[in-house]
DNA sequence: TATGAATGAGACTTCATTCAT
DNA sequence: GATGAATGAAGTCTCATTCAT
């Protein structure tokens, strides 16, 4: 019924300890999931999501105790696919350039199919106080940042890949390239002639997946 | 009182017709902004903004007459200013290469002052519906991004930077380097070590900017 | 528990499709007719209204959606019981003339007894830009007119009644005379000694009715 | 610059006592005389008229004391008007049929002149607790009732009209004729195809006027 | 005399949640 | 397990009026 991995899902509800869903839950979870990248968390009211969901209104605090119980859940559920198999990448036999291009269309692959909860994220976890437990996705993105360096250090120490560059801030990079076109996707839009949904999502697979694998790999080898 | 450069403001003023700002509606401005990008939109109350500001809550609608007025009036405000001065580098004597780690230099400078409006405009830009009207910062946007390939395209005559590089996909970049950081400050802060304010300011200042830098140059003139 | 005509009401719903009434929502009607009679649909305010009826303030948006939806609901719900019962009296026996003067008493008794709403649409449907739909008012006033005239027009063709008349201006006649009357109470009442509200009822039942209907016949009958 | 009649207005102001009105005055009187007609006095703001009459908000408070005593004002100001030149008709020569024809003829223009501040009237003055003082209205309308009742008594007793005629009653009769037709304005412009403003009025003044007339003389000839 | 900034009160509506069923 | 009626709190905005200028 969903494009849910069930599979991953599970896993990883392992790992988190419980959550177990139902498929009503899952619904939910979905139906929100576009209204909170619509109109935010604030924006949302939980009137709209029992209306659009179909169904009654108190189910929300009953199945998940309170609207901000429902986005920690859909947080966690969702953030936490985020963890890119970059492990495979990194045992296969191919040089190191190429591993570099695998792990950015991996990550472009995921970061797009999550875009609307990363919205939020980046909305939420950036506020001082922010209304939900953040420890998860810290962890993830923690982990993630460490395989990178990893695979960088190894290909600094085979004299591939410059020592000069700041390791840490590759990532903010590829993220940030993709998002800022996605956060301004109206002006890009245009410029590129993009006038559909799937215009879009090919452009981004295609050209900016390009782009942001030749400017990493130029940033790798760059020598001033 | 304001850390505004009301000489600029004025500029920009003429250039959108009128917009006269007196200091109580600058008080309320600033005090909005904060709140804003602490809460976001909806998650900020007019009652919250008149407490902070320490202002009757009827003044809000009384100087700018809605909540979302009040938006769109920041924004322009804010982002009106966020013109870049790229002429003057463009027509320094300097090389290409140093102009763009100027302009870059004026980039980073320029959204680190407006970050918090900048993360409610992504957020708000990139709704379905957005509450207010963009045409000021998308007009803004586009012009930027134009004088930003004019200079690029005369640097590929000059057979300087590169032909391979997407001009268009070069500011999501710069931009998105810095969003991305700024978006996943507490997991960047703790890497890097930057415990107090002034640190992060520093640092991107100094080390992101750099890496930005070196990260343009090195895609500009990339050749596989 | 109300002086509402149950069944009557049932059959009107059916010809309105839907419009189910609990008897919280009956209670929320009455009361409001009461409150908008006196103070006028501006004047009166949904606290007034909340606490007249002694119920929560939100129970109103709750059951009707807004202030205005309530307007609506009463107008349909009491409007459309204006629905005279011409037909059986036309279809009986009697002259003519006696015909008139019980369709006139039907109508006084009608209209004395929905006075309240009907000054409030009078009020609001002769406005430039009224704030409810009255399709229904409309409808209903149209299908009475027709049914008043048809009476007349055979009347006439029996040569009973002047053809010099303008049945048109008949009804506004008759409810002209009761509502002038009502509108200048205060005036009238001192007039004639009606110092109960009783006296009220009972000389709109009697004298005013007798005034009507000599006033119909005299004119149904004048030969200049 | 107005429409208003000034001298008869100074007659009445010397009347009332006090009230001298200036130019600024009356241009507020008149625009706001159009806001209540259109929006009620409850609907119509002092916003709203300091906008339209292109003053000051405070204007308001300042000149009248209050929007309540704006309403007296307006009302003392034009109701007064409505003292009809019975006199002069009574001792022309004519016929007694003939004054009643050119008493209802005065009457309902005066009435459709005022009709505006009329509508609220009704509907204030008819309310159990008015917001104004209206007892310079009810004078007047004794008045009336007292001059038009002499009429009809001198003709009663001349044999020329009915002794079981209701006097009192036939203000009403020719009042809320026309009161209805207006107040159902919209209905009856359908049915007697008056598209525009001056066909309206000129079906008032004629097919009404006659309509009323008719009325009047059937009345009081009528002999059952 | 005339203004407009400023205010406290109150307008309508929607909010997330609870609780009896 | 599931519902929906009901609620108190809070949302934004407009109200008529005042007061210093």
């Amino acid at each position: 019924m969903f494009d849910l991995n069930n599979c991953l899902i599970l896993c990883r509800i392992i790992d988190l300890g419980i959550m177990e869903l139902s498929e009503k839950q899952l619904h939910i979870i979905k139906v929100t999931e576009e209204l909170f990248a619509k109109n935010g968390f604030d924006g949302t009211s939980v009137r709209m999501i029992a209306k659009t969901a179909n169904i009654n209104i108190a189910m929300i605090s009953y199945y998940f105790g309170s609207k901000e119980k429902l986005l920690e859940t859909i947080v966690n559920y969702r953030i936490s696919n985020f963890k890119i198999e970059i492990d495979q990448v990194i045992s296969d036999g191919t040089s190191y350039l190429n591993k570099v291009d695998s792990i950015i269309a991996i990550i472009i692959k995921r970061i797009h199919k999550g875009r609307r909860i990363q919205k939020l994220v980046h909305f939420e976890f950036s506020r001082e106080n922010p209304k939900i437990d953040f420890s998860n996705y810290l962890k993830q993105k923690e982990e993630n940042l460490e395989l990178f360096r990893t695979l960088i250090e190894a290909g600094q120490k085979e004299g591939i890949f410059s020592k000069d560059v700041n390791i840490e801030l590759i990532i903010p990079t590829i993220l940030g390239s993709y998002f800022n076109l996605y956060y301004n996707k109206k002006i890009y839009s245009k410029v590129h002639g993009l006038f559909k949904e799937e215009d879009f999502d090919q452009f981004v697979f295609t050209t900016l997946t390009q782009h942001i694998q030749r400017t990493i790999k130029a940033i790798l080898t760059y020598e001033e």
